[in-house]
Parts: C-alpha cells; structure tokens; sequence
DNA sequence: CTGAAAGCGCTAACAT
DNA sequence: ATGTTAGCGCTTTCAG
C-alpha cells in the first residue's frame, strides 16, 4: 500500500503538501494540486483510516448498544433499525459498530470495548438501556443518541415513534368502526413508548366521548410476546367480556390474541375487532390478514444516523428531537361493529 | 483519557514495560508486572484502538460484503448472516464493518473504502458477488471468505448449506409421501446452491428409481421471488399437468406457488404437496403453513467468522470448507399422494 | 529485567 | 505557496 510519502516523492512535493491536497486547502496551486492529485490517482493511494485516527482523535465509527435480549429475540425490530443505520452510514462516510450488553447492566459490568479503545465517535443506543450504562457512557464525553428510548433525565438526541399519534389513529380507526368497548393490551408500562401509545388511546376515547374504563386494560405483562398476548387476552375477557375491540401495543401480542380467539371459537374480525402495532412480515399471512400501525423501522435507523453525523460536524449544542410517524395499514381483521 | 505514558509514570517504569506488561510477556519481573497492572486497573486503562492499528497494521475489524439487492431483499436472508456474524465476533475481539455493492461492479467501480483506507484485516463476501471484485479485493492480499456462494476458481474457505443432501431430503420427503411427478422450481441456475441443490434432486429420483423428466424443471427465473415463483407454476401447469409436488428452491417462490394454486381452486397439499427451502418467519402462518428446508442463517455468519478468525490467528494455508445441514421441517403443504 | 529510541502514516502549527 | 517538524499512542528492536 501506498503511503503519504511515495506520493510526495512522486509528485516531488512534501508530505504537507499532499495532506494539504487531500484536504482541498485553497494554498496550494492549481498546478501544484494537479501534480499531487495525479500521483494520488497514478499510485491509487488512500490515507490510512489508523493514521488518520490516531491525529484526528476520531475514528470514523459510530457505536451501536442494543441489549441482548433485544437482539435475539425473534421480531426483528431492533435489527432492522441497525440494518437501517448501516444502510445510510455509508454515505456519511462512517462506519457502524454493534454490540450488545446486558439488560442487567451493573457496576461490574464493563463498558463496550469500543468505548474503552476510543473506537467510536458517538453512541447510538436503541430500546431500553440500563440508566448506569448512560451515565458511564457520559463519562466518556460521547455524544449518545437514542432511538425508541429516552432516559427520564438528560438532553439528548432521540428518534422516537410518534406513539401518542398513532396510538389515536388506531383507536381513532376502531371507533370509527363504531366499536366503543375497546381494550388496550399494553407490554410494559415501564417503556415510554407504550406509555404514549396508552395516552393516544385514551385521547382517542375522550376525543369520541366515551368513557375510558380501567378494566379494559391489561398492563402488567412482563414482556410483550404471543404468549402474553394469549394470556392476557384470557385476563380480559374474564373481567370484561363485553369488549368488541382490541388494541394490542405490538404485533407479536395480537398474533397471541388472534391464536386464542380463534381457539376459542371468536370470528376476527366479526365478534371482535383486533388491531397491532409495528407491521411485522408475518401480518399478511395471518387469517385474518392484520390491521396494524406501520413502523417504519428502517427509517428510524436512518434518522438517528442523521442525528448522529449532524451533531458529530457541527456540534449542534441543542440536540433535536425526531418523531416519525406510523401508518394505519387497516387488513381484514378490523370491521364495523355489529 | 489516560494514555500508556500516564501509566508508566504512575507506575514508575517506561512505557516499553507497561506495553511488555500488556502483552502479557514473562520478560518483566512478577513484582512490576503486578505495580504496572495496578496502575492499569487504577487509571482504567486500556490502548487506544488506532495507536495500535497503525503500529501493528491491524484493523481489528473484518469486512462484511453483500450486493444491494441481497441487503435490501424483502427476505431477510444475508441480513440474518450478517447478524449472525455481528453475534459472534465480538467473543473474537473483532468487529464487523458491512457494506453492499452494486452487483454490476465494474472497473470504474471503487472498492470499499474499508479496504482503501486498511481498515479491516480480512473480508467475508455473502451471496454471489461479481467475479471482478474478487480479482480486485486480492490485490491487497486480505483474506476472504465465501458464504452461501464460492467463486469458480480460487481456493478459498468457505460456509455452504449441505445443499445436495438438503435437496435429497426434501426430494426424499416426497418421494416418502409417495409421489413421482415432481417438479423442481429453480431460481438462478448460474447460483451454485441452487444448481446443488437440482444435483440433490435428481439424486433422490434416481435412487427412487424415478426417471428424472426435464419438462418438470423452471430454471430460467431472473429472480427466486414470490412473483416469479407465481409465474414459474403457471408454465409449469401448463406444461406437465400432471404432477402432484412442488419443490420449490426457497420460500419466496413457494409463497408465489401457494397462490396461484390456491387462485386456481388446487388445493394444498392435496391436489399438489409443497416444499419449500429456507424457513423464512412467515411460513407457519400461511394456510397450509409450508414444508420447508430450515437453513440455519445465523449459524452461517458464526461459521464465516470463526473460519476467518482461524485464519487470521493460525495463517492457516489449507482454507477449510464447512458445510452446515438443512434441516427438514414437516408442516402441512405436504401429504400423500392420492 | 528494564529503558531508550525509532517509527507506524498522518495532520497541523509554524517557518520560510 | 510550500516545506519542516513535532507529535498522536502505541509496539518493538536494541542496549544496558
């Protein structure tokens, strides 16, 4: 491989004047640039990204933390967010470094060797992340950002769906199908997000007069799969068995629904109407086909790229807020009330 | 952060013990080795990743290529590879720089800036990928490694489903399930999984003593997608309307084959048992849900990565082909013929 | 057993 | 307008 010097003799310049080349510095002359520039091209020669980062104390790398649970587990929601931050680093010219950590993150614990090699210029952290891990992390003088999480305390860079809206739209959706009786399947109430999609709900009820009634949410799952959305589907129609409508916080919990009511000899859509959240790829396949809230997972991964790469070239001290919208993609397992 | 010379005056010693220290080497006396690893632990310490990339010439860093179109695929095939080598290599120490190209490299093209700039130590190329980036990427005598693809010539190491066995099995399966009149629904011929996969077939019959029969075969698709596979069924029917099972080379296609039957009033699998290959997450919520060759995608990356790690470490010469199995999963797309 | 010093390839302040 | 030079933080001979 070529170095800075070989071009430098070749173009019978200093090392300076080459760097200075590379970096498009308006000192040196038009002549003297396209004698540089053609021993650059000639010898096929490219700074080496070490070199380079060893002076400019930058790396040319973005972190990416998610937890392992969010990474093994089978809706890839969090992995298509990465995808989509690696599919849009490339034109900013960074490259990304994943790694995962315990959801149990403790003063053990060590920090992502990224971190610790000063490998990487900016964090982006994706879904609930421990609170000690972000205040380590800010020791580090990183600039973080945060994807479909926020920590209740500090000022930072976030992409955020825009739950509040569409968790309206999906309850808006069902009332427009004439259903009052209409039940929230929540996941984790700890998650802000689920929080808002709740607020969303209960605008949405509000906003068409109709009374919000507590016993029509579940809230106390502990995780947000098929198999909770089967048992707290069994929960709900014990304690209130005149509901005609579901809203399940995710699809994966509105697949358990479905298996339960149709076990249970319950027509989707025609006894009760049920609705999910995030557009997996299995929706179109299911029988019925499901209504549910599109979450442009790719896209979130792109804009807290942005974020990123905005704040790292202009040290944008106000970090911006990003929420993009989901999209109703109404199926066949919603209809009109009896 | 502190530095190797912060440690070294902490501890009393020059910076070449606390690097010997480092290194873990028996030249320094136990008693320094244990004041120099306190200072380490005091300071938290730890090399800073581009120091020691430019001295060693080592990136610590292995590239991931794919083409666009295998990146962007709705089917999430090489993304579940990738993730799989994301999984893995950080018990390597390693992390993994991912980028795509167009699938029609060509000279005018540039290599991936990761390899300009001597920013990984070896590559993994996922999916067919142009014969020229080959040539190319070995002028800089970086290791490679092939998964789900090899090219022609070269010896390399590489990671291949045991595809002639997977298409035996599935070929066996429904030869098991009594029928003759199969049909083989292939992708792209010039792919060698797939033309394995046509070897495991004919395989099957022969050993069944089934004469093999060309009119049953589609292999002039452009694309192994749910589309193509909907148009290869209906040349098929028309063709041979006769046959009672479908193997279709992935579930795209299968899914395509799926519908066009069921459009057309045949039922599966009683009118025509159907296999598909790949186990994609949709699969158990078609109706039938679909017989398929599970392929174990993550496995794959940890393959690919542990090949490159040997590499990397030994210098080993004779590069190592690793074969994962396909595994059979009976659902019901398939059942005896009448 | 430990230290001095050279140098990896580059950037940037300072000279000229 | 261009060159000289001092590092960036580390590894690794080579001396002692």
């Amino acid at each position: 491989m070529p170095t800075i010097k070989d071009v430098a003799k070749k173009a019978n310049v200093s090392i300076a004047t080459v760097s200075l080349v590379i970096h498009n510095n308006n000192r040196i002359s038009p002549k003297t640039k396209r004698r540089v520039q053609k021993a650059i091209d000639d010898l096929s020669y490219h700074p080496t990204r070490s070199a380079r980062g060893l002076v400019s104390q930058k790396s040319g790398n973005i972190g990416f933390i998610l937890t392992e649970d969010h990474f093994t587990r089978s809706e890839p929601f969090y992995s298509q967010i990465f995808l989509g931050t690696e599919f849009i680093a490339r034109n900013y010219e960074y490259y990304i470094l994943l790694t995962t950590i315990t959801p149990n993150f403790s003063g053990e614990d060590r920090l992502p060797r990224f971190v610790l090699e000063n490998n990487v210029d900016g964090i982006i952290l994706a879904g609930k992340v421990p609170d000690l891990l972000i205040e380590r992390l800010q020791e580090y003088k990183l600039p973080l950002a945060f994807v479909d999480y926020y920590p209740s305390t500090g000022n930072f860079p976030v992409v955020m769906i825009d739950n509040i809206n569409a968790g309206m739209q999906a309850t808006q959706h069902l009332i427009d199908c004439n259903h009052t009786k209409i039940a929230f399947l929540a996941g984790d109430f700890e998650h802000p997000s689920i929080h808002e999609r709740f607020q969303g709900y209960k605008m949405a009820l509000e906003k068409a007069g109709i009374t919000f009634d507590e016993r029509n949410v579940i809230s106390d799952l502990p995780y947000p799969s098929r198999k909770y959305g089967y048992q707290a589907v069994t929960r709900l129609l014990s304690q209130c068995p005149d509901i005609t409508a579901i809203f399940a916080c995710n699809d994966a919990m509105a697949i358990g629904v479905l298996r339960y009511l149709k076990e249970h000899g319950l027509s989707v859509p025609h006894d009760i109407s049920l609705i999910g959240f995030d557009d997996v790829e299995a929706d179109i396949y299911l029988d019925p086909p499901l209504t549910t809230m599109r979450v442009p997972k790719i896209d979130m991964g792109i804009e807290a790229i942005r974020l990123m790469v905005d704040f790292l070239n202009n040290n944008i001290s106000n970090p911006r807020k990003v929420l993009v919208p989901a999209e109703l993609i109404v199926r066949q397992s919603t209809c009109s009330a009896a």
